[in-house]
DNA sequence: TTGAAAGCGATACCAC
DNA sequence: GTGGTATCGCTTTCAA
């Protein structure tokens, strides 16, 4: 079979039966035009399902797959999308990452990923242009919305994930946005802590300028207020492992005024945190000091802690995400921002209850 | 500026300054060949410094971006890799994620990411293939070398990360592969575990075909039976946070003959394992229970535990990666595999210490 | 339904 | 050093 004459003209003196094969070589082989062959594959096409067998068996008998990068090339679509991701020691973001990578694949689109170091957005950004993704979504990142309006302009919309641009006031047009209700969420902190009896009560922010951390002290501080409480000691871990363990450390090293309760920017900062209370001041959460983080991070997260958090629903924000993507990329929408709901849970090593 | 007789010439009609600029476009502008600026962006060519000032300035002003996916059709290479992982949640592989992409970065080149539910990387090839990926680095995934042979002769040339093929006595060929030296690994973990003066000395199993546990159960079998003793029980975790915390509740179910000591085939499990430990059965580690993980997970996943794994080396591991992608793509190398040590270390929330 | 031919946006080879 | 031209592998008119 593989010596018939018919494969020798479709080959010439190619060696190796999978490399470089090309539709004008199974065309050749089915004895239709190199046209049939990209009809063959193309779903709503006009075919004969005759020629498309033939089309389909020199395929196989080639080994031949269409070349995704030709296609883009004419059709303007290279269905891959730029994923920016930075600190993926938080887990929350390989989650986010493991979902949102199989949504995408799903509805036929792949994930072109970038790691950044935090902040170095921009360069990253040249380099995304130049692959014709269809769409960018940035999830812990920074990103003016001025260079947001860059990137739709070379056609690939944005999506931030999690994260909002600062509202300037001459705003017209802010790029799209998939967040949680982080105001609603600080308020539900602030309502279990103070529902506790807590008297001093602490919060350990993110990076100040995020506007996930804004959002959350916001409805935090606000919320306390109404209750008539306050926030009684602040220290900021910039949403890292390392910030979140001496900003725990400062907050709780005079004993005197020692809060016995801690509202933390993230589960991430609240694993540090817990760590630091139990191994160096041999403090007991919850019995000495209650504390709430904020995300959603796996159970191989906390492990033996009881975490009480302020969840995001990361299955809702993926739907969002790919709902929004649709809209901007086959509905021509306009950017638009999405807020889902988040709840307030107790993890606990056998169980997870919300309240 | 905008408005000049040049620039109108430049664009015809359009109205977005950045959308659809070819090097047609900045050759007009820039007053030369297309060839030429083609040339200026090509790092060893033959432009004069003049014409490539032309050409940039020119390209500046149009917001003019190479497009590499036209780049990738002619010369065969996307500077892409694909990456396949599964098991995000086992806090190893975002950590290898991260590694992998910065350096594969630094080296200009893009990660594809394909997150798979586990053995379903044949239907996953296929996407990867379409994309002309320069090549392919599988990790956390099984794959046979007959499926990776394909790969190869379709251009793409797969380097498995943390795994390997089965060996198949006739196998001439087999892909390249990094690994830590797992076995040496398990025998490390056996004379530990027999130094502290364990006597029933337990073994959790990862996926049982899995190369990584295959040599890691061999060793610590091997290592064991050289001091005089051997696995008092065994149970498998298959690598999942689940599967551990199952294993686990079966091996210390009975009062009588509960293990003094387990060695756990990754460190993402020996976390399950400490929890059920601890939160379950009121057993303290390691006053009451040893416990060896193995991997490098990173301190936020251990957290309050004291930790003693075997580390894989992620760094050199990532080296390794990179230095096979580099001769595997630009000095024709064979296929080839390189072996990492392991070593054993000890980590508690304050210190880490090797031993 | 089908095939021929014109691109998509770059690189490579060729004379000059 | 420079510009013209063929080409990469496909999709897309446009006639037939």
């Amino acid at each position: 079979m593989a010596g018939s004459p018919v494969m020798k003209e479709a080959f010439g003196n190619f060696k190796n039966v999978n490399k470089n094969v090309t539709s004008q070589h199974v065309a050749r082989l089915a004895q239709v035009s190199q046209s049939a062959v990209s009809r063959a594959y193309t779903p709503g096409a006009s075919v004969s399902t005759h020629t498309r067998q033939r089309v389909m068996d020199a395929a196989r008998q080639l080994g031949y797959r269409p070349n995704a990068i030709a296609r883009t090339l004419i059709t303007k679509k290279s269905r891959m999308i730029a994923v920016v991701m930075s600190q993926l020691d938080n887990q929350f973001y390989p989650l986010v990452l493991e979902k949102l990578s199989q949504r995408l694949r799903s509805d036929g689109y792949h994930v072109l990923l970038f790691i950044t170091s935090r902040d170095e957005s921009d360069g990253v950004l040249a380099e995304i242009l130049q692959y014709q993704v269809d769409a960018i979504v940035m999830a812990s990142t920074v990103l003016s919305s001025a260079l947001a309006r860059d990137c739709a302009r070379a056609g690939s919309p944005v999506i931030l994930f999690n994260r909002m641009t600062k509202r300037a006031a001459n705003e017209d047009h802010p790029p799209s946005a998939v967040t949680s209700d982080n105001e609603a969420g600080g308020r539900l902190a602030a309502r279990h802590l103070h529902a506790g009896g807590h008297q001093r009560i602490a919060y350990i922010a993110g990076l100040e300028e995020s506007s996930t951390n804004l959002d959350r002290e916001r409805g935090f501080r606000d919320e306390l207020a109404l209750l008539g409480s306050r926030i009684h000691a602040r220290a900021v871990g910039n949403y890292s492992y390392e910030g979140a363990q001496l900003a725990a450390r400062q907050l709780f090293s005079s004993a005197s005024q020692r809060p016995d309760a801690v509202f933390v920017g993230s589960d991430h900062m609240a694993l540090a945190v817990m760590d630091v209370l139990r191994s160096e001041l041999g403090l007991r959460v919850p019995q000495d000091v209650s504390v709430v983080g904020f995300d959603n991070v796996p159970q191989a997260a906390w492990g033996a802690y009881q975490l009480t958090t302020i969840e995001q629903s990361i299955g809702p924000m993926i739907e969002a995400t790919a709902t929004m993507l649709h809209a901007l990329l086959h509905e021509g929408a306009q950017p638009s921002a999405v807020t889902v709901p988040c709840r307030l849970i107790v993890r606990t090593s056998s169980k997870t209850s919300a309240l």
